[in-house]
DNA sequence: TTTGCTGCAAATGCTTTGCATGTAG
DNA sequence: CTACATGCAAAGCATTTGCAGCAAA
């Protein structure tokens, strides 16, 4: 389970690559090399974090894993189950869900050519505060704000 | 022309971010801080990188200037002069062009909202071929593909 | 004069690389 | 057995910070 894609991949099968390709399928798809390593490390694995990044590269090449870089330094790896889409992130709890709107699309091709380009790829990406009971922005309004 | 933005931002007029605002005005308004600090040097002054990045976070703080992480590591810096735009930028030359589609952008709200977000914030990028006769792009194409 | 700016050097944080050892095929 | 992976240490970038000297207000 996993091993199939790796041979595909041109990569031999090996505890690392099964590892991060289960975590990004079991755990979260939307994982940081940081987060990947501690998670290893925590379950016991004494994996470098170059590796980590070796493995998440190679991925990368291969269209495993796609990497986006949101606001933060850090780049963000997403397991790429083909299927575009965009994301929302939630400024307050870093919850990043999916979307994929067929009308912004739509508009985005007529845009680029609109302006003389072939387009080719984008990123959207939207910021907002999520209204998730456990998101630290409501913790943080109790009682402040009368809802507007 | 220049220090009335400075002062009103609470910041002393110097020479450095004099540069600087008027290099963003006039020579172009997206620029990386590597590209500010030689085009300074180019042009005889002796101002570091570090200071280079210390005015260009001010101005950022002060909302002269905004900050951009397109693809390549670099940040992009973009002088702010209020209207919000989108960006397209050419895989080739590199250049950079700015757009709003209103229908993008209420599709964008109504995106959040359905998903429970309260939109603050949002990035779209665009990357594409332009088709300038001294783009890069088409020189390479020369007589290879018929035009589709 | 006082507060805030600059230059330089050094530190930081994320990511990549070099190299000797180890292991999948 | 051979080619490719890993671990560790060290290097690379972009960016930030500390601090002593300087300059705007």
């Amino acid at each position: 389970m996993g091993s199939k894609e790796l041979k595909q991949a041109g990569l031999k099968v090996t505890l690392p690559r099964m590892k991060i390709l289960k975590m990004l399928r079991q755990d979260s798809p939307h994982l940081t090399a940081e987060v990947i390593h501690r998670m290893l490390a925590d379950s016991g694995e004494d994996i470098g974090l170059p590796t980590v990044y070796r493995v998440l590269t190679q991925f990368e090449a291969a269209g495993l894993v796609k990497r986006h870089h949101f606001e933060g330094g850090q780049s963000v790896f997403e397991l790429d189950q083909g299927g575009h889409h965009d994301h929302i992130l939630c400024l307050d709890c870093g919850r990043i869900e999916e979307f994929c709107d067929e009308d912004i699309e739509r508009r985005q091709r007529l845009t680029a050519e609109r302006l003389g380009f072939e387009l080719a790829e984008h990123r959207l990406i939207l910021y907002g505060h999520c209204i998730r009971i456990d998101c630290p922005h409501r913790t943080t309004l109790e009682g402040e704000e009368p809802p507007h």
